[in-house]
DNA sequence: CGAGTATACATTGCATGCAATCGCCCTTCG
DNA sequence: CGAAGGGCGATTGCATGCAATGTATACTCG
């Protein structure tokens, strides 16, 4: 997974400074800090057991990624209102497209390694399996480690990560949307479509299928909880 | 209907952390810390007339955006290479051809105002002059204010922000590379032609037009000052 | 004279302290 | 009963101190 490369956005920074980082992204990601919810610097830094040097250089970068927005006193999580994720797709959309194109031409100019293409299927047969687990989180990974390999395949890493701002941004209010039973029926058949755009180095097909795959997507999208009622105290004062 | 300004990146924010964020972008942008250049917290700190810690938090924000990279001890100014601009301006080109469709389908819908049409002719004109004048900086910043205004009028806060990251970073060494005057006589006429479909209502011409444009600039593109002393070489590109 | 090694030092990374700021709540007045 | 104002407290923002670490230099030995 870490074929790394130009320096776009460093990835294996050490300190606690990127661990806080990593660790408030997860909180979010597992809705652990719902959206809404006010962050402050001293409540962080004692849950994470640094000082709030580290802590604040962390939200600092949250902040300039819009994953958390100014509030009162400080910051609070971010959530998305419907019209942004609308917007978000529409990008989204796009940027896989390109993705799903570059991969594509790669294969035609026998640039892209079998081994990743043979990865694509086994990353679509994964999701499919965990999205007929009805495992909601089990899904959004087995998803996004898929898109992941597309934009990986495409070999150019700035769009990749562009890619990753944008998953993380709609990542931290959404599941996979796995109710609709057409949508999670349809999920899989598109990702095929893509993959075989890809191995068949037909850049217009394997584009048009991930454009209209997001498109889809972004039809399917329900934002999940979208106003949880304000006033969850970051974490017990236990006073 | 005004809608509430959406949270992208924060912009205005207060601070002298923010403030020299601010200091060193603009110091790349006119070249007073070249690529390659080495920067120390204190030095930049002693620079600015603030203390280490708003520095660090700068810094921390310029290397998660790739504008500096990790060096031999603390950063170093980032300079771009061939591939990495390649690379930029395949994916500036499907941007900006989004923001131009999505611009023209705003217009077809009578969602854009005409006074932000009209802007758009004035800044081709300006671009025009700035570049008649031989005046690099002066035409770079013209040009700049064009494709933010199409960026703008896109009406979407995520694609803009993208863009304003792809121009950041191809913006660190690149001034507009005026001395091809066949490239300086085409950028007019390839401007006009996005305007024209844009004010046409037709996101396909539009689209089009913005993308054989961004894709004649990297033609055109030559790295300006590629002078590569081993400063990115802490880790090899084994590729 | 070159290579290997030890040492000193520049520099970062984090914690802590202190002052400034702003929101919240309680009081007070209309 | 509602609104305006003031004080208190929580929280941020920045500076500074100290320890850890990796680099470059100087030194020694072959």
């Amino acid at each position: 997974m870490y074929t790394r490369r130009m320096a776009v956005s460093s990835e294996s920074q050490p300190g606690s400074a990127h661990a806080v980082y990593v660790a408030l992204r997860h909180r979010f990601a597992e809705g652990r800090y719902a959206p809404g919810q006010r962050l402050t610097e001293a409540a962080v830094a004692a849950d994470l057991g640094v000082s709030r040097t580290p802590v604040r250089e962390a939200i600092g970068r949250l902040l300039a990624e819009g994953l958390v927005i100014p509030a009162a006193r400080g910051v609070a999580v971010a959530a998305l209102t419907a019209a942004e994720a609308k917007h978000l797709f529409v990008l989204r959309a796009t940027l896989e497209a390109l993705a799903a194109e570059l991969a594509a031409t790669r294969q035609a100019r026998g640039q892209l390694p079998p081994a990743d293409i043979d990865a694509l299927d086994r990353a679509v047969d994964a999701v499919e399996a965990a999205v007929q687990t009805h495992d909601a989180h089990a899904s959004a990974q087995a998803n996004l480690a898929l898109h992941r390999a597309i934009g990986a395949a495409a070999g150019n890493p700035f769009l990749e990560d562009t890619l990753h701002r944008v998953w993380d941004r709609i990542a931290v209010t959404t599941v996979a949307n796995l109710d609709d039973p057409h949508w999670a029926g349809a999920i899989t058949e598109q990702h095929r479509a893509i993959v075989a755009g890809i191995r068949a180095g037909d850049p217009a097909a394997a584009g048009s299928a991930a454009k209209a795959h997001i498109e889809a997507a972004g039809r399917a999208y329900k934002p999940a909880r979208e106003n949880e009622p304000r006033t969850a105290a970051t974490t017990q004062p236990t006073r």
